[in-house]
DNA sequence: TTGTCAATTGTCAGTGGCTGTCATTAGCCT
DNA sequence: AGGCTAATGACAGCCACTGACAATTGACAA
């Protein structure tokens, strides 16, 4: 059984966070001052503060949750298989399992919606592309150990994963350009990309059709 | 012949991007404020926004005209080779004309500084990366138009650029780790990076030794 | 050459993100 | 109940950035 004052806190950093959710998804990221935000939930702009590194930090603080979730579900992939396979079994659980990682927050709807409102803001494009590039790090690191290679050295891990994290973001893009906001579409998506890495590649452009 | 006052414009700019990378490459980027670069060239911080859109901008001005040239490299490029090819001829002709792109504004080696001020500066490579996506898009578009596909509707030249910037953006980094700053090297590291493209997708890891 | 026009610049005031400090409040624990 | 500690609020201040307006300076023609 956990404290008050930790109960508190926690409700605390919930209201902040749906607020900012709320606020950025319905007037936009910029036209939103952190007052605002800390006006609704009734504590000060200092307080704020407390809970959030930044007005980034929790614009993009529903996208962690999910990414944590993805790292994890690359660690727990059974070893023998073959390290792209493990990545994208990760990330397509990932989709499968978005609901139960954000519906303790807000509705799967208000993170899609916010999840368009980082792709359409610079600043926030910008903070997400670097949070990426250190997920992409740790996913090296995570993959040289299951594979046995040195990653300080082995430039191959490192590669596979910037590939892959690659076709990712071209997934993620398509699918908020497409405006088909379903998992199944996420999952379609993502299984078909990733069948046209080898093919893109070698520079033999077959007919392309939708699948 | 241009005006004096086009010259005087041109002096203020190259004054304050030398300025400003003089005291971002010695005190760090944080540590400058913007009104240390305008008083270092004697000029209101006012002037300053109205040379740049911003710190940042600044920052990032002589990475954006290696890039730009690169660009224009691989609209250069004959169509006949396949689009991944044009790719790496651009890339290596870019390291090779470092020097006439940057030279005219500060030594190359300001310039190395420079980009691994950019790397170690979270801020900075987040701009820098949200601009790499910018440049990711364009050449979506050149290649499609190269290889007479349809960029909107057919996902593959995306991909490949994705791919293509991955391996760049890997590369790049390890070679700022390396310590190694020639351009020989960097080409090294180019060349031998693409030809562990295929290989380290297979997932078959044979073993690894540098080229 | 001089007077007019337009471009460049400086000054000033203000906004918003973010931080340090310190007093106050509120939960915790004996 | 009372002392301790963690959480909060209030305040002052820094810095990036912007709008508005006035002052200056180069351009160009009469």
């Amino acid at each position: 059984m956990e404290t008050l004052r930790e109960r508190k806190k926690q409700r605390t950093r919930e209201a902040l966070l749906r607020a900012a959710i709320e606020l950025f998804t319905t007037e936009g990221y910029e036209r939103t001052t952190v007052d605002d935000i800390a006006d609704a939930v009734e504590v000060s702009q200092r307080t704020f503060f407390r809970y959030f590194a930044g007005k980034e930090d929790a614009a993009l603080a529903l996208d962690e949750m999910t990414v944590t979730r993805f790292v994890d579900a690359v660690r727990a992939r059974p070893s023998h298989e073959p390290p792209l396979e493990a990545l994208r079994q990760a990330v397509l659980e990932g989709w499968d399992t978005l609901h139960e990682v954000v519906e303790s927050v807000v509705p799967v709807e208000r993170f899609l919606a916010m999840y368009r409102v980082i792709e359409s803001t610079p600043v926030l494009l910008a903070a997400h592309l670097r949070r990426s590039a250190e997920v992409e790090e740790v996913l090296t690191r995570v993959l040289a150990e299951r594979e046995g290679l040195d990653a300080a050295t082995d430039p191959r891990p490192r590669l596979l994963v910037a590939v892959f994290s690659g076709v990712m973001r071209v997934t993620e893009r398509q699918w908020l350009t497409d405006g088909e906001f379903s998992v199944e579409a996420m999952r379609e998506l993502t299984v078909s990309h990733l069948e046209l890495l080898g093919p893109a590649l070698t520079g033999k452009w077959f007919p392309y059709t939708k699948t």
